[in-house]
Formats: C-alpha cells, sequence, structure tokens
DNA sequence: GTGGAATTGATCGCGGGCGATATTGTCGCT
DNA sequence: AGCGACAATATCGCCCGCGATCAATTCCAC
C-alpha cells in the first residue's frame, strides 16, 4: 500500500497509518492511567485551559460533540472532571478537572517528552511536520461544508 | 491545541487531525459509491492485487484481521467481493472482486487524482510527506510488540 | 412580552479499531 | 495414527467518530 501509484491515496493512507500506529504506541504508557488516547487528550486541554465548555472543547480537537458527550461522562465517572451547567447560558456544560482529574492530567503533561525521546525524534523536524499537518487540516476544512476550523 | 507546548504532542494530535479531516473529505466522493473509508481502501488493495487472503490484506493495511472480517462480510453483502476458502490452506479465506467489485474499485482509483486536483498539492511535497510518514510508522512499530511493519 | 430561529448538548444507530477469546486447520514430533 | 504447538480467521465487548434527530435554552424581530 505504501508503494500504491497514486500519491493522494499514499499519503492519505500514510495519515491514516501512522496516526493509528501512534494511538497503538500511546496505549502502552496511558493503560497505567486507565486512559484512552482521545481521553488522553481531553484531558491535555482541560490541563491547559480548565473550566471550558463542551463545544468548546470539540472545537480544540476537531471532534462533534455527540463524539465527547459519552467520553466525558466516562471520564466523569473515573472521577476525573466534573460537569456543571454554566450560570451564564444554561444550555452550556463547563468542565473542570478534579483533584484526581488534576493529579493524573499531571502525569499526562509528561508523556509526549517520554515519547520523544524513546523514539529519538528530532526536536526541529516534529514542529516542522506538525505545522505541515496543519496547513493540511486547514486546506481540507476550508473545502468542507462542515468546517472544522483550528 | 495546535499551539500545545508539548512537540510530539503537538505532532501526534495533528496527525489524528488530519487523518480524521482527510476521512471526511474523502466521505463525499465516497458516499456516492457507497463505501467508507476503510472499504475503500479495501478495494483499492484488491484492485491491485486480486485473490489475497485475509491476513494479507490486514498486513498491508496496518489492521487486525478481527477489524477486517466484519468489514468483510459487508461488502461482500453488497456483492462487491466473494470470499473463498483457500484449497491449499482451510485456515485462509481468500478475497476475489467480483464483476460490480471491479466496476466500482476501478472507480475508486480515480479518486485520488481528482482529491489532488481539488486541494491543488503539490506532488513533490506529497511523495515527501509520504515518506516521513511512512518512516515514522515503521519508528514506531518497531518499539511496538505487535509489529505492525510494511 | 411572544413566537420563531438559532445554539448547545445529548441520544441513537452504525461502522470502524482492537484486546481477549474461541474455532478450525496445519505442522511437527514421536 | 496421535498429540500438542502454532497459525488463520471469527466472535464478543468496549470505546471512538459521526450523521440524524431531539430537548432545552437563548436570541431576536416584532
Amino acid at each position: 500500500m505504501a508503494k500504491s501509484p497514486e500519491p493522494d491515496a499514499m499519503l492519505c493512507f500514510n495519515l491514516y497509518a501512522a496516526s493509528h500506529a501512534f494511538t497503538r504506541y500511546y496505549k502502552r504508557l496511558l493503560a497505567p492511567l486507565g486512559l484512552t488516547y482521545p481521553q488522553y487528550l481531553v484531558m491535555l486541554r482541560l490541563h491547559q485551559s480548565d473550566g471550558q465548555h463542551v463545544g468548546s472543547l470539540a472545537r480544540d480537537l476537531c471532534l462533534e460533540t455527540n463524539t465527547l458527550s459519552p467520553l466525558l461522562k466516562r471520564i466523569e465517572a473515573m472521577g476525573l472532571v466534573r460537569r456543571a451547567r454554566s450560570g451564564d447560558d444554561e444550555r452550556r456544560v463547563d468542565l473542570f478537572l478534579t483533584d484526581k482529574g488534576r493529579e493524573i492530567a499531571k502525569q499526562c503533561s509528561g508523556i509526549p517528552y517520554q515519547i520523544m525521546q524513546e523514539l529519538d525524534l528530532d526536536l526541529e523536524t516534529v514542529l516542522q511536520h506538525s505545522e505541515s499537518l496543519l496547513g493540511l487540516r486547514q486546506k481540507l476544512s476550508l473545502r468542507d461544508k462542515s468546517g472544522h476550523q483550528t
């Protein structure tokens, strides 16, 4: 598949495969914390800005709220977050880390460095690839009615 | 999230987000064929080498057979593939495109060019990114006991 | 203020993706 | 032949990811 003659199929497949490979790789480090990779992303995000509402988090992660709602209920059941209707706007549900959640989130925040080391990744190229992937994503969402933006 | 201070989290998240964005983008072109993105990958692969068995296909796509089994049953129900126990080794299930399947696969094979055009992607950079994603994937699977290889 | 449109989030259904396990078939050893 | 290790695939259960739909709330024109 890597030698597919169609260049875009190759890019797209490699993206698909690399993303899954990374998720598998993270699993080894996330299992001790009892988190899945999407749950880890949520914890990282809340670690960085606590008190967001669901839609804001969804935009950050380029997900739909119908993906996050059940996930958030699960990590609430684990005692990591608190969900509370916002006072300002009763439609919103604000999200707060619990003490236990902050503890776990702190451990999460150390994982990326650990992986960089394990993989012996060069910082500069990592940043460069991140940039180009971001650019690709923006290009894709421009021509997409659902319009997932940054 | 794109401006996360942790470089690897940023790379990994951008990979994750770009992969989903691409899948969403493909959906518009695949819906008329009645295919999902993973089903499309299977059709492309069988178009290229018909008569593979399930495990071989799984290795090509970096998936587990327990992911492919139900997917293959679904596209068999659509009348696109035929599944047949191999004569050589009765444990294996060989996969063949039907006439209708070959028809659909042919249409699939045109999609990558169409997307390249729509996105106005530069061929050289596309190939370059594919290469580096492939390299990353290999690096990841080396340190992974499950060992998804190319 | 009141009624309709828009926004927020949740629920449902379906198709992946995968760990754990079961089933069936092959191979090697004796 | 018979038995045990291994291999190929399937089944089950759980968690995403998302389209479609719904209930609740807010906004806004009037």
